[in-house]
DNA sequence: GGAGTGCGTTGCAAAATGCAACCCTATCTT
DNA sequence: AAGATAGGGTTGCATTTTGCAACGCACTCC
């Protein structure tokens, strides 16, 4: 196979673009990598519109990146936490924080812990 | 610092976001990384729309993602080729791509070769 | 001189997003 | 019991982004 002549449609790239692609929904997934799992906070913190982001919740956990799960009865809450699959967009959220960090100017320099282990993530 | 208190508005990955995080954008880039240069022949393989690509195009010159340099004179053509700054998203194109392949269905996984070293991209 | 190619821009329709207001359930305060 | 507060959405309408087709321009080739 060349490089020249792949199927660009069912690319990997372009799928993953699919679920993930739209301006929120890797903010929405910054929120959930770093602990936030409520509607009301990650809301407040992404500055997403509520209709949007119940319709992006709505798909992540539609496509398995989030699991939709009661924290209490009375009233029935609910939470939205990572799945595998989620996690395992780790490296794309990092590549990209990395990235911002080099080439946006230099200041405010994000950390991410990883989750588990706990060490500040490197290059 | 702790995990909850952050600026989000001038995180890195929001800042890398306001860059490249259109439905678009990243297709661009994947062309660029497998070395189309021209105009019409992204247009093409994206099937982005003219008028957006011509956007898209300019902004990422604009950001010193791309450069637009003629490759010939009479007619004047140009061509985008990746910056420095603009390699430096390579990991992000990998991580999506070897994200969409594992989690994607399980066909047409897309192989990346390195420029330079031409080597095939693992994990 | 007519067709073809490369590279865009323009005008208008369709889709996605933002914003404010509203609803519902339930608890907490007075 | 009445009102205030809170979480978690949904609805309607205005604004912004995209998509699509057509057009323009500057060349080359036949």
């Amino acid at each position: 196979m060349s490089l020249a002549d792949w199927d660009r449609d069912n690319c990997s790239v372009a799928r993953s673009l699919e679920l993930i692609g739209d301006r929120h929904t890797v903010l929405i997934l910054r929120e959930a990598f770093v602990g936030e799992r409520r509607f009301d906070r990650i809301q407040r913190h992404t500055g997403v519109a509520r209709n949007i982001l119940s319709d992006r919740l709505s798909k992540l956990v539609e496509h398995g990146i989030l699991t939709r799960r009661p924290y209490q009865e009375r009233p029935v809450r609910h939470e939205y936490v990572l799945t595998e699959k989620g996690i395992d967009l780790y490296p794309v959220l990092v590549g990209l924080m990395q990235w911002g960090t080099r080439h946006g100017g230099g200041d405010a320099p994000i950390m991410l812990q990883h989750k588990g282990c706990g060490a500040i993530v490197e290059p």
